[in-house]
DNA sequence: CTTAGCACTCGAGGCTTTTGAGTGCCAAGG
DNA sequence: CCTTGGCACTCAAAAGCCTCGAGTGCTAAG
């Protein structure tokens, strides 16, 4: 159906359309890349694109231009990841390196990833299941206020404020604590729900209500909440790319933490690189948009995931090297330490 | 040399001008506003106005419309502060009432502040200087690397990786935990700095490198970078507006965390707004837009700043009102918890 | 100081023309 | 059957032109 010309015709469509965001013509493609046919020939195969739906033109008497099934070919089996160069690897090692906390390495990370695509970069906190307990500190706000702090084995700290039933006194806060620590020390986020009910047993009738209070925060929102956690930044980039007027519509999805984490994605397996190209991300406003998104970490500890949203219209190969580049240093950087 | 009408017709101007964002002539100037004199007197009034600087027109034979000198007489001496409906008051106090933890209130105090105003809003987080030291936690993390946890009375917790200059036992932390905790429990981190040197001395000697390295994190890392927090959300608003070609160098200025804080201004007494006009704040990209900002806390303890920018033809009285009614009740959130 | 009258300006919007890149189709040649 | 040159055709974009009218400044009279 789709012969070697064909494809070769189709892949560049989109590298000429990338790169002079214009709808590309028989002519001037043999131009650009030397085909030893002639025009009207390419211009056939344009038309079998076309009839298949790989392509179309905004109107007649223009150049063709991909459609988001031409990506789709193109992503999947016309083009290939595009290493970064050693340069730019070390610019991102130093970088990185250099992240002081949990909140800076985020920070750098969608800063690095905004230079290296000047796209818009989202990136999601990483996961606390798989980190384990290294402390948990309670400290009284007031009589039936309690903020709980807890402290991963990653060096990673969340904290949340408790409203409790009853008032405690320091003596029982301490006792709790002990408890909380004896037991969950050393131990998994993700093991900590099986233990509760063990736990509870531990602590005296009378303080039950109380613990439980503390110990559903723990659960339920100090960890569950994390994942939602996700920030993105580059959206001048946006504006150059004229979005006609879907401009507010891109910005205001992005403002929304649903839509982000929707559209990085299911898989969270490190290592393998997802785009879905414009309506296949479902997300209204967001269209004519790209995302190409991996997780990070290791396969044995996926932490989250990020990735680069833009338009269409991208440069596929050079951004999943910068997203897979930065997703290997951010999981290095984080597994470590 | 500007008399009583004169002024009214500025104000009649400014009002019409946002509200239409059409330049606004004579003749809909009586129209709309019941002056009881003719268009021609108006004319006159305008052509002084012009001559003064207050209004421009963008072509001869168009309306007039106010320079930033304009907006500056009317912030100044037209207008008032336009307070809120008591609904949306009420909408301001239960949904920062929600919040369960400092990231939760300032996250939502500047979306409230984006639907309130339906422009692009700045909060700076809450200085720490002010608050009293609850507790200090040491965490080992590997033998010359230690994370340090403070958490303040307002219930607040940061952290900080340190990596030490030799290793260390957990003894010695546990020493110099409790050290910590004695000494500078219930002081202000304002007053921290000037505990250390008699800090030090309740250490033994050989400790000291280790115990200054957490000292000097303490200090310098954690209270003062803390400062340089700012979060900003609301850009979908800006693509409403137009912006000609400015879009974009608005977007990076934001992105620019040292212009963020420029943009909120010196004054951090709460109570006093402050409003910034166009060309008066001195960051480039941003000519054509208006910063409303406002510390917020209290007079005896300024917590930081936050504020709302937008383009110069804005509603101030409005946005005025938004601002100081928002630095309100997050000031008595945060010092109430 | 105010006002009516008037000539003048000039951008916005509507309409037409021109231009040229690009197409589809066909018939001839390999 | 694929390729190719030729050719008529299409149509968006750019340029030119015209008209319309809101809005102005000026002047002279009230």
């Amino acid at each position: 159906m789709l012969d070697e010309r064909k494809l070769t015709v189709l892949r560049a469509i989109v590298e000429d359309y990338v790169s002079t965001t214009e709808p590309v013509g028989s002519k001037s493609l043999v131009d650009r890349h030397h085909f030893d046919v002639s025009p009207a020939t390419i211009r056939n195969d344009m038309a079998v694109l076309e009839e298949q739906g790989f392509i179309a033109q905004p109107h007649t008497s223009a150049g063709r231009i991909p459609t988001d099934k031409g990506y789709r070919l193109f992503v999947d089996r016309l083009s290939s990841v595009k290493p970064l160069s050693t340069a730019e690897r070390r610019a991102i090692e130093s970088f990185l390196a250099g992240a002081y906390s949990l909140d800076d390495v985020v920070m750098r990370t969608v800063r690095l990833l905004v230079q290296l695509t000047r796209q818009v970069a989202v990136v999601q906190y990483p996961s606390l299941t798989r980190s384990a307990i290294r402390h948990i500190e309670l400290v009284p706000l007031a009589p039936t206020k309690l903020l709980v702090v807890l402290i991963t084995d990653t060096g990673r700290v969340e904290q949340c404020a408790v409203d409790l039933p009853a008032p405690w006194d320091d003596a029982s806060v301490s006792h709790v604590r002990a408890v909380l620590n004896a037991c969950l020390g050393g131990h998994k986020l993700a093991d900590a729900a099986a233990m509760v009910p063990d736990l509870s047993e531990r602590i005296p009738a009378e303080e039950r209500a109380n613990a439980n209070a503390v110990f559903s925060v723990l659960l339920a929102s100090m960890i569950e909440r994390n994942e939602q956690k996700i920030v993105f930044a580059g959206t001048a980039n946006l504006a150059a790319h004229d979005f006609s007027r879907g401009l507010r519509d891109v910005l205001e999805a992005l403002e929304e933490q649903v839509v982000l984490i929707r559209l990085l994605g299911e898989a969270t397996e490190p290592a393998i690189l997802t785009v879905t190209i414009g309506s296949e991300n479902r997300v209204a406003g967001l269209e004519a948009t790209s995302v190409v998104s991996t997780g990070y970490g290791s396969s044995a500890q996926p932490l989250a995931k990020l990735g680069v949203l833009g338009p269409t219209r991208m440069d596929y190969p050079g951004t999943m090297g910068a997203v897979r580049a930065v997703a290997r240093y951010v999981g290095q950087i984080l597994m470590e330490s």
